[in-house]
DNA sequence: GCAATGATTGAAAGAACATTCAATGGACGT
DNA sequence: ACGTCCATTGAATGTTCTTTCAATCATTGC
């Protein structure tokens, strides 16, 4: 008895959602059990769904992981490119709207960087994934830049370096994001914003506080 | 014939040097391989000795992975523990230290770079990796912290904030490393030194510039 | 030389895993 | 109501990997 408390889940669903929700689960394993301990057992486990439904939605474990990859960064690539592509932003705002989308809670959680770390720790091995990330680092790599040199114009910086900048910037995201990570006691996001902005004020002290953009 | 061409290696060596031999193809396995990739075949395969003497020095393979990240974690810890005692430096040339030693070609290359990622990707499983890695990292915050609050009195700089650069500089250390491991043809070991002193100077300008402790 | 001790080997066992697939079930059009 | 199509299930398969262990070998002390 008690059988049947549907609607909690219908037993088919069409392939997108299918997909979507056991990315969803990729994701929340790879956070809890690292991507050693991702198995089909726990992904399926946790999504509610049967061992054989991966290999019949992905081809293949391997596919699943870099999907689940490839949401992410597509989400992330999404989100920032929204802010740098609207034209009512002065480059400086731009630049800090990048910072705020970065360390965004939707975004910079421990669920999701943990997942994010996982790929960096096998990046060596793994051409697909490699591939897919550098494409978008590179990409906000060279916005930074853009961004940097146009302030550089603007404001009369003569001794500041619009690829150090940019490198700087990348070191930041990539470094703050481990450490809130690790020590999420220790290191917040908006600890995060604060000091990328401090830093961004010692370079343009004229667009940049460290609250934020001036 | 040509059997012999001994002198290539003992049959036997002290278990001392075993260990220190397993731990070297570990490390060699994790930057080749991955942690994933990483089997006791793998690392056996290239230290040149056979399957069964992982379990024999250490007694399983997690025991070998454990040792392998306190040996890196022990080899950085000493190298800048060194100069942060000397007592003829000065706060900020203690600080510029810490930061060499971090972007030396013997600490920051590609191949211990890949196996500090491993790691931390799977971190938040291994309780053990998350320790050993812990103290190390908050006994450098630490350190960093106090050299900046040297510095600040001793330099007259109000509107500083020493845990910031602490925690700064630890995001931009391991921020840095990452991209050197990834993007080696963009990021390099002078490049992220140049741009940590940068930022430096930034906050402290009457003890740093761009290349270096003034 | 000769035991005795400890290091080394590799085959075998046992566990965990990705992948396959034949059988089942449900939704939807007619 | 019925048939078709596709999603879903989970047991079975075959592979890979860690761990064990009995046998072998080298070294060291006597």
């Amino acid at each position: 008895m008690t059988k049947n408390e549907s609607l909690v889940q219908k037993r088919t669903a069409s392939p997108e959602e299918r997909r979507k929700q056991l990315i969803d689960a990729t994701i929340t394993s790879i956070s809890r059990n690292g991507i050693t301990g991702t198995t089909l057992t726990t992904v399926t486990g946790i999504a509610g769904l049967s061992l054989g439904l991966v290999n019949f939605h992905f081809k293949t474990k391997d596919a699943l992981l870099v999907a689940t990859l490839v949401h992410l960064a597509a989400e992330l690539r999404d989100r920032w490119l929204e802010t740098a592509r609207r034209d009512d932003l002065e480059p400086h705002q731009k630049l800090a709207a990048i910072v705020e989308v970065h360390f965004d809670g939707s975004i910079s959680n421990r669920r999701k960087l943990a997942v994010w770390f996982a790929f960096f720790g096998e990046t060596k091995q793994r051409k697909s994934y490699r591939d897919c990330i550098a494409a978008l680092d590179m990409e906000r790599l060279e916005t930074a830049i853009e961004l940097s040199r146009a302030l550089i114009a603007q404001g009369g910086y003569d001794h500041v370096n619009p690829e150090g900048i940019g490198e700087a910037l990348e070191a930041l995201f990539d470094g703050f994001w481990l450490n809130i990570l690790m020590y999420p006691a220790r290191f917040t996001n908006d600890a995060a914003k604060a000091q990328i902005y401090a830093f961004l004020a010692g370079q343009f002290p004229r667009h940049f506080t460290s609250a934020g953009p001036g």
